[in-house]
DNA sequence: GAGAGCACTTGATTTGAATCAAAGTGCCCA
DNA sequence: TGGGCACTTTGATTCAAATCAAGTGCTCTC
């Protein structure tokens, strides 16, 4: 599907510039590169075609608040006014399909959907921040990824403790804690760090509320 | 401006089957009187022309999240999907303009733009909710409403405790405390609980961070 | 295969906000 | 004019999660 899929970076901005708009490259990105930061200006969007991408924002002191994950599929990038408010960076090896403004014009309708999902995305999550606890969160955070990757049992989770506690309003310890706890009522097992069996769906899916 | 101020909502909801799209109705609600509820087909926006609203989430035991407000001239009631996900209610005693589904489909530009500042209005919120303290979230809510009622010094609150504890993932005692303490430090006083002068509002901004 | 460097886990203690409880305060209406 | 009621404030105590502090285990490199 992705034949430009070694394309770098630099290319996809060339054939941006000459206003070439619905078939797109594709870029690829090391973990942990920026994707774009805070203040630049919005001329793109992307969709993730593989890997795995992390978009938050930060505080004077350091402190920091992942806003939204995005996986294979899933676009990220629109944002209003006309400079970044966030930073977007690829969490694993990731490969992005890059459109540029005019693509975005063409397809306003489509950007409409995109936007409407993205504020239900984040007013659901500000729920599970702001009324629920820890185990409430980590469980409704599996369960969201879980069906995003397609509903299966096995869950692959491409970021770190760190980057899940500061997308659900935690610290590693307590992300860490709940995991352990929740593996010792059975509910998950951990085949690795990273690689989650959903043992019991129905159990972690009556934790959320 | 709003020449059909005392039109009832039932006459609006007949304009609107009559596909009469650009101009719009307006529709009185008593304090406290719901708009929509989660379920409810969308197919209308609303605008605020004078008073107060909340569109409000809430968990099968009760807790509530207010995910916004919005004040006089501000837009809400579009969502994703074809049901609202959320509660919407009047504060006090408020005017609605009323648009129909016709109305949203003409100026679907213009409802991008405001899907994509409700995305970023909850994403800042997300910020404050997941790692910001009571003493900055007050701080923080303090200066957004100050700022969207024209950013004079004096703020009037249209909403209880009870709502912003629920909008800042607080309790209505905590709110109440942090008020008391900017009051002990002289950043704002208080004519009443809900009319605020804001005596210090570059302390009340540094607050914020 | 030893050791450095990370990510993750576990434990002890602290702490900020929640909870529980009891007053104020103002407002509506009889 | 005063009683009732809802909202707000204040105080005492509890508790969930943060912080502080070691470990453990894995991977990568040399």
């Amino acid at each position: 599907m992705y034949a430009a899929a070694q394309t770098s970076f630099q290319q996809a901005e060339h054939v941006e510039r000459t206003q070439i708009s619905g078939p797109y490259l594709v870029a690829p990105y090391q973990a942990g590169r920026e994707i774009y930061a805070e203040g630049d200006l919005i001329d793109k969007c992307y969709q993730v075609s593989t890997g795995a991408v992390s978009v938050y924002r930060l505080l004077p002191d350091g402190r920091r608040q992942v806003v939204s994950f995005h996986l294979p599929g899933e676009m990220f990038g629109f944002e209003a006014g006309s400079n970044h408010s966030f930073f977007a960076e690829a969490i694993t090896e990731t490969k992005l399909a890059v459109f540029g403004r005019r693509h975005m014009q063409e397809r306003s309708r489509e950007l409409l959907a995109l936007a409407l999902t993205g504020m239900a995305r984040a007013q659901q999550h500000l729920l599970v921040i702001g009324r629920q606890c820890a185990v409430e969160r980590v469980a409704a955070f599996l369960i969201d990824l879980c069906e995003r990757q397609g509903g299966g049992r096995q869950l692959r989770l491409p970021m770190s403790r760190q980057d899940i506690a500061d997308y659900l309003g935690l610290t590693t310890e307590t992300v860490s804690r709940v995991v352990t706890k929740l593996k010792g009522r059975s509910v998950i097992a951990l085949r690795d760090a990273r690689t989650i069996d959903i043992v019991k769906p129905d159990a972690l899916r009556a934790l959320c509320n």
